[in-house]
DNA sequence: ATTCGCAAAGTTTTT
DNA sequence: CTTTGCGAAT
């Protein structure tokens, strides 16, 4: 995120002494503490982070050795901001930082076969996950009745949180979900463990087990990791504090930070307890409370302090500000959505034309993702640049997910999931009865589906066409095995090659496939940084390991001027110089299905204040008399969290009812630059009018395009032939820059003809593009030595 | 094996 | 208003 204003880089204070000089009180007491347990309550803006990182720079400096300390995360960006930071501060020193999945993925590693598992397992996702239950649900032959898998998913993803395990399982009385729970569940985690694969809940139920079950072990750990530091303690849940606990007995220096009244996931189960009560488990532990806020101004503080009074479950904060009054929080009255969106919209206009704000300073959240539409629309009309961070995350798209899929399999030949994913795509004739074969044979001799297609041919009831079909699987299967050793971007690219993937994109004029076929050629950029970043070691399997646990680092580009959309949830550990909470109403927030439980409603609380503590400069809070959502337009009531706030002390407007039928579509008034040309409403192309360098919005999958049918990003992908400059250049110079060449890309050699790139790996001089010629040899070439000539570029 | 059509349901989702 | 899932029809 963005560098905070008092200075938190600390990187010219790095030393000895000196280094703890630039915290406050408070601040100092946290990160000078080395020995037993320490609990940093943290309020919003704190320098909570800061504080984290200068106690491990602080104890490194007390002697303390790096590899002793583990910091764990939730999210791979609070772990990099950790490690940027201490690269500055401890430039050199090993400290382990990163989140709990995967320190619980690397540790599972090694100790897979106590568990059953082997150390190449796969990690399956949601989606990977539902597919192996509904297998297991099949085989074990359980009856659904009205219930559904996700149901059962959630429950065994439960049990997995309260470390239960299959065999412990038992459903209450008259409970009907619960005793098909206790019927799936032990299935699926057969199924689970015949495929050498686990969930995401497995990764930290497993460890969790191998420290309760193995004494040995868990002390050999607790000693291994003698310095532990917990961020956002407050959303641990059962399996995470028993792994913390777990190797904290003997050496019990255990650092958490974390804030109560932000805790927001308890839905999920993350369990507010463990910070509460963390004074019982550690009776001799430290407590220090940041409770001076640098980021937001007083108005906003004192709102979100007045809000968060009216929690209470929570430890009490006196929070406390120097910054400057600033101007009065609003709290705004529209008549309806769309008003609410095009009025904020305007606000963000006018500011951005008079230059006082830049589009990146301003955030705009809400509670449920349906609210975001009629935003994008206002801006949209407005020619504002925006953001949305939401759904459809890069890993998760078919076509992504499809290449890692015969990655992991490569990994893990047990993998069935991955092979049944991949069987028949790109289309083989391998049809759901054949692959049914293979599932029943392979499932009855229990073997992998892999080994099954082996025995295709003695496989009674299979026609021997299908037999064909499923031996040519086979044997490209055994053609890119030997591949595996090699760099990430270079097996890779041989299997989009092999597979006929990329040429089947390649060659289809659907602008969807281009799109597919961008994302393949980004996949394969991610590849080659992977290569370059941990150089020889590391290997497919850390790769795909990255590949599951990274859910999209660059989700959100603060750098991008752009207006960032999201969820309340999502804006945790951000913040903003302008905010704005839209449908602020009743029923949104508090939502409607949390309304029945007290400690719900507190969560939802804790929600608003997480979203109100984001805004550094300015805050609006707005609500609309009629709200339109989901098709139906009904008139609201404001949120009852909204009678906690302190008015007087706020810019408080309705705008009133009367507007509501009279309002004029929005009319740009002035032409500005940054307004495009668009008459047609929700419908505007605008990519392509404008520079095709520069994408204007960050869509999720093209918005911009019409009623569903997607859209390309112009200039990404596709057919692309090289100017006639780059032509020219390269005809007179002999060697061409080897970052010039692409996948795909037809190349022409002195010796041997024309051929196709098919793979590249390396970087540098070490830049290796493997070419098929068209004369049926493959050759490989280090391009910067190489005679090649570049004929076009991709396809 | 894709495509179409209809019904049903829609809170939030760090890994 | 959307998206999503399933069953039926090319």
């Amino acid at each position: 995120m963005t560098e905070k204003k008092d200075g938190s880089s600390g990187s010219i204070h790095a030393m000895g002494h000196a280094l703890l000089d630039r915290l406050n009180g408070p601040q100092k007491a946290a990160a000078s503490h080395v020995e037993g347990a320490l609990l940093v309550l943290a309020g919003p803006g704190s320098g909570k982070t800061r504080v984290m990182t200068h106690r491990i720079a602080h104890m490194i400096g007390q002697g303390v050795p790096a590899w002793e300390i583990v910091a764990l995360t939730f999210t791979n960006k609070a772990a990099d901001e950790m490690k940027r930071r201490l690269a500055m501060l401890v430039p050199g020193q090993k400290v382990w930082a990163g989140t709990f999945h995967k320190f619980c993925a690397t540790l599972l590693r090694r100790y897979a076969s106590l568990v059953g598992l082997k150390e190449n397992f796969s990690i399956y996702d949601r989606d990977d996950q539902r597919k192996a239950l509904k297998q297991a649900i099949e085989e074990a032959e359980v009856e659904l009745f009205q219930y559904t898998p996700d149901e059962i998913a959630n429950k065994i993803s439960w049990a997995k949180n309260q470390l239960i395990s299959p065999e412990e399982y038992t459903a209450r009385p008259g409970d009907p979900l619960g005793s098909l729970v206790e019927r799936t569940y032990e299935a699926y985690q057969r199924r689970l463990l015949e495929a050498n694969a686990v969930d995401f809940d497995d990764l930290l139920y497993h460890v969790a087990r191998l420290i309760r079950d193995h004494e040995d072990l868990r002390r050999a750990l607790d000693q291994r990791f003698k310095y532990i530091l917990v961020d956002e303690y407050q959303d641990t849940n059962l399996v995470q504090y028993m792994i913390v606990r777990g190797l904290s007995i003997d050496h019990p220096n255990l650092a958490v930070t974390g804030d109560p009244d932000q805790s927001i996931y308890g839905w999920r189960g993350a369990s507010l307890n463990n910070i509460m009560e963390f004074e019982q488990d550690y009776p001799d532990v430290e407590v220090v409370r940041l409770e001076q806020n640098y980021r937001s101004t007083h108005a906003i503080l004192s709102v979100a302090d007045q809000l968060i009074r009216n929690n209470a479950y929570r430890k009490h904060k006196e929070l406390f500000t120097e910054n400057q009054g600033g101007t009065a929080v609003k709290l705004v009255h529209y008549s309806d959505h769309r008003d609410e969106a095009d009025r904020i919209a305007d606000q963000i206009l006018d500011a951005v034309q008079e230059g006082r704000r830049q589009a990146r300073d301003f955030a705009i959240f809400y509670r449920v993702n349906a609210l975001s539409r009629t935003l994008e629309q206002a801006l949209r009309r407005r020619g504002l640049p925006y953001q949305i961070v939401n759904g459809l995350e890069f890993y998760q798209r078919r076509e992504v997910k499809d290449i890692l899929a015969y990655l992991l399999l490569l990994n893990n030949p047990q993998d069935d999931i991955a092979f049944e994913r991949i069987i028949n795509v790109p289309a083989r004739k391998i049809g759901k009865t054949t692959v049914g074969h293979l599932r029943r044979h392979a499932r009855q001799y229990r073997m992998p589906m892999i080994d099954a297609a082996r025995e295709a041919l003695t496989i009674e009831g299979l026609s021997p066409r299908s037999a064909k079909m499923v031996a040519q699987f086979v044997s490209l299967y055994d053609e890119l095995s030997p591949l595996v050793t090699q760099p990430v971007e270079e097996l890779m690219g041989q299997v989009m090659v092999k597979t006929a993937y990329r040429d089947l994109l390649a060659n289809s004029d659907k602008e969807e496939d281009q799109q597919r076929l961008a994302n393949i050629d980004e996949l394969l950029s991610a590849a080659r940084e992977y290569d370059d970043e941990v150089g020889e070691e590391g290997g497919l399997e850390g790769f795909l390991e990255q590949a599951s646990l990274v859910a999209d680092t660059d989700a959100l580009h603060t750098e991008n001027d752009k207006i960032t959309l999201m969820t309340l949830h999502a804006a945790k550990g951000l913040e903003f110089p302008c905010v704005y909470i839209v449908a602020c109403e009743d029923n949104l927030i508090p939502h409607s299905r949390s309304k029945n439980d007290p400690d719900q409603i507190e969560e939802e609380r804790r929600l608003l204040f997480v979203g109100i503590t984001r805004a550094e400069e300015e805050l609006q809070l707005s609500l609309a008399h009629y709200r339109t959502l989901r098709g139906s337009d009904f008139p609201t009531s404001a949120s009852p969290f909204l009678l906690e706030l302190p008015r007087e002390q706020m810019d408080v407007r309705d705008m009133g009812l009367g507007s509501r039928f009279d309002l004029p579509d929005f009319m740009p008034e002035t032409d500005v630059e940054m307004t495009f040309e668009t008459p047609w409403e929700g419908d505007a192309d605008f990519s392509a009018d404008s520079s095709p360098e520069e994408e204007v919005y960050d869509d999720q999958g093209a918005k911009s395009g019409k009623g569903g049918s997607k859209k390309k990003k112009s200039g990404s992908g596709g057919h692309k032939l090289l100017t006639a400059a780059q032509m020219a250049g390269e005809s007179v110079s002999r060697r061409v820059d080897p970052e010039l060449f692409q996948f795909g890309m037809l190349v022409s050699h002195p010796e041997y003809g024309s051929g196709k790139i098919v793979a590249l790996s390396g970087r540098g001089l070490k830049r290796t593009a493997s070419v098929d010629f068209f004369d049926g040899s493959q050759k490989k070439f280090r391009l910067a030595f190489a005679t090649l000539q570049p004929i076009s570029a991709a396809d």
